[in-house]
DNA sequence: TTTCTTGTGTAACCCTTGTTACTGTAACCG
DNA sequence: CGGTTACAGTAACAAGGGTTACACAAGAAA
């Protein structure tokens, strides 16, 4: 474990306070697709991404769902980080988006660390300073983009998260995150493939133009 | 100054705190419709909200705009915060929504207080929680509702932070906070109207149910 | 092979929102 | 007082995107 927090961390945290981590640290492996946090659960542990890509969404009651962004290796989630601080519930959902792993601090350790560790309290105003850069990003995209748009824009996301042009989603799937419907994504998809900018085949979509 | 800061922070800070406050504080006023920060500022200085209200608007390149959200006594802008700390440029624009006072800290003092006062490092975390909570909030709104729920909202929240419950308003003022055109705020405030929720007059808007 | 399931393509239609254009009217100003 | 300007009401139309319905194709299963 120590190698990978070293791997992914040097640049940020002092070499004492990586090695506190991987001491409390519980190290945690979650497949493609698998829940790492829910709406509504109390949080009582702070995630690092170690390896991986995790993606964020927010729910209505009705059931409807958005994607607000992802996350990768160094990230940490700044909304759980926020909901640990406070003591309040999850406001979103995370879900890994390739195999990930990730490291669990436990609260406590985390009001010791920011008197501590300036690293730490730098990394933590960097979390939310970046989450909240996100958060205007996904504004502008649902404020002022056209549906063609932000599809191009997903697709292009999910191509680099995933480290490969051939993006392995049904177009349900991709409805899903995008709050629209099936129906419009496959129209909007084959305009896209008309205009030369992907390539469509059954449970995949080869982006073009990255 | 002493007295108002007390009367606004005193559950939130600690003596000493609010001593430093007013020694290094600089107060400023302003007036409805000023501008307090503009997109692509730096940021020098955070301020604290004493007494009044500011919206918090996010602007794109074509000019379109749309309000993020009201900051009120205690509050204080999260962005630019988190521009402060990080010596990046304002993606927000800051516009008085009433007679305001605000008192501006000095970066410097920020990084000073963060490991000298814990009821500081609370305050900040706090804020960026409910900031993050807000956004989320936004995100939700545009993302969820139609345009005749995004208006009532709109209206019951601008009565709520005007403490009156008539909003004194021009359509085309209302379509540039939600990013629509004033025809459409026009057609949504008179179904509104026929739906007994407003009352509508030149140049200001009564909201009946708050 | 046939059958079933899942994913995709597409047409037709509707609703919400945006656009253009024109009218009326309150307030202000010379 | 008439003229000007800013604001509001409304009709007619366009566009984007959501909905329903159905056909068809690729794989999986039998």
């Amino acid at each position: 474990m120590l190698a990978k927090l070293e791997e992914a961390y040097h640049f940020i945290f002092e070499k004492a306070l990586i090695k506190e981590i991987s001491e409390v640290g519980i190290l945690k492996h979650v497949e493609p697709g698998e829940k790492i946090i829910e709406i509504g659960d109390y949080v009582k542990m702070m995630p690092l991404l170690l390896e991986g890509a995790v993606k964020i969404m927010r729910d209505d009651k009705d059931g409807d769902e958005l994607l607000l962004y992802f996350l990768e290796r160094g990230d940490t989630c700044a909304m759980t980080l926020s909901c640990c601080m406070g003591q309040t519930r999850s406001e979103i959902r995370a879900v890994a988006e390739r195999d990930t792993t990730i490291i669990m601090i436990p609260i406590e350790k985390m009001e010791e660390w920011t008197s501590k560790y300036k690293s730490w309290r730098n990394y933590v105003f960097e979390s939310y300073h970046a989450r909240l850069t996100e958060m205007l990003d996904t504004i502008d995209t649902i404020a002022f983009m056209n549906m063609d748009e932000r599809l191009m824009r997903y697709l292009k996301d999910k191509a680099k998260i995933n480290q490969h042009e051939i993006v392995n989603n049904t177009h349900q799937q991709i409805a899903y995150d995008l709050h629209t419907s099936r129906v419009v994504i496959s129209r909007l998809l084959k305009k896209l493939e008309l205009e030369g900018k992907i390539k469509l085949q059954r449970n995949s979509i080869e982006v073009l133009q990255l």
